[in-house]
DNA sequence: ACCCCTTAATTGTCCGACAATCATACTATC
DNA sequence: GATAGTATGATTGTCGGACAATTAAGGGGT
């Protein structure tokens, strides 16, 4: 019989440094906000060349664990918001070639659930959210544009009402990724404001009335419609979605 | 009226250079597998400092866009695969002190639709791996750890049967989120074991039979068993999720 | 073909340096 | 007293050069 030795990890200097930071973010031991040492401290308490504490520290930057406050030189403890993670994930999905199909059947296994647990949960300061932005949209969404960001906010006012967390976190790189082609097809389908208008509307009278089930059925016609908009415009369901712009304006 | 001015955008070099070949492994000039070049040649393209260089790498290295094969000095690009996202999602998603429930919520959203799914488009292979997962768990799964490997392989090849490969990077933070908490639970519910066994089962004859319907409805019944699992056995849904054990052995 | 050896290339890490920027305390001015 | 200017020190971004350890690439010998 003999033996499967596993490779000898070795780990470069860098990355031990890295991975010793980051342990100590996820333990709580440095907490959110807290100013990281300067890199010559670091150094000199990890014992290693500042050289090897920068390319850690770009590491863990490139993780959002760590941050720079505007027009600051100081890093500071993060822990990675929505927008920093689901701009990862969609970059990570556009480079996997997701479809607009795929895309389009996530949104209609999560969206009817998050509504009717709106409908359950929502409180007065989420519901009003959820009024506003039915009312914007109906009032501002001549062109394009404009349609898909009210678009995009309700759907961010249903999530924020289900009070669940990771729901905005997948919702958002959907959308993301979605963007562009909604904005092809908002224009090239004749009734699809007034259809998405009259959705918005009957989804928030189900949230208003606490009625679950109702909230449920009409978030699920209304994605089922995205994905009808995409066929009827000629936009192919397998047509892999580009990369989103990235707006890394920290 | 006074001017809004934006804060002048400044970037340092590290991050152009990180940008620059991120910018084109997104837009494919850099395809999958291909060597980057040596650090000091990418110096003297980009006329920086190696340095510098070394720190674009660290991002882009922690950003899974280039990767090191097991005990090779040269880079190659590498597009981010579901593992990579996941274990991302899931350590910022412990990070926020999401909860037990949060995380059965999503997977009572998102299963049963993956379920039925599934169940109109399984193909050969795909259902095969289904039919051994469902064997595999009935076999092996006394200790606690053997069956919740069996539980995850059993919703991997669910979601494989999809042919949605959002649906695994989304699962798989979940699973990785609750393994804990499962392995708490299953020793201590004394039913436990028999319900897995059986909702699979019923599964995977609806899936076999194509009954889109059935296999959401069973799916629906699983995953809820899950979260009565942990109120039965004392485990606080809204207890936060400890940070997945890492274990980056790349 | 295969194996061993030498050589070249590459990475990981170190050191020292300096300009640009930020933080802070101090001073002058209205 | 609040604001604007100034001096001082700390910190970051970038550079150049150096060297050991490891990997890649040939080149013989069999």
């Amino acid at each position: 019989m003999s033996f499967e030795f596993a490779p000898l990890p070795f780990e470069p200097g860098y990355r031990r440094v890295a991975a010793a930071i980051a342990s100590r973010i996820h333990n709580r031991s440095l907490r959110e906000g807290d100013p990281l040492p300067s890199e010559t401290e670091l150094a000199t308490q990890f014992v290693v060349n500042r050289s090897t504490i920068r390319e850690a520290l770009r590491e863990l930057e490139s993780a959002d664990l760590v941050t720079r406050r505007r027009g600051t030189k100081r890093l500071v403890v993060n822990h990675p918001a929505t927008l920093q993670i689901a701009s990862r994930i969609s970059d990570a999905l556009a480079l996997n070639d997701i479809t607009v199909r795929e895309v389009c059947e996530m949104l209609e296994s999560i969206e009817p659930a998050a509504a009717e647990a709106a409908a359950l949960r929502a409180t007065a300061e989420t519901l009003n959210r959820i009024q506003s932005a039915v009312v914007a949209y109906k009032e501002r969404s001549a062109t394009a544009r404009e349609a898909i960001s009210g678009v995009m906010e309700f759907f961010r006012a249903i999530t924020a009402a289900t009070g669940n967390r990771i729901q905005p976190i997948i919702q958002e790189p959907m959308f993301t990724l979605l963007a562009a082609a909604l904005i092809l097809m908002i224009d090239r389908a004749p009734a699809a404001r007034q259809r998405i208008a009259i959705a918005q509307k009957a989804i928030l009278a189900a949230i208003e009335q606490r009625d679950g089930a109702a909230a449920r059925l009409w978030m699920g016609k209304h994605v089922r419609d995205f994905r009808r908009g995409f066929e009827i415009t000629g936009i192919d369901l397998a047509t892999p979605l580009p990369a989103p712009f990235i707006d890394r304006d920290r």
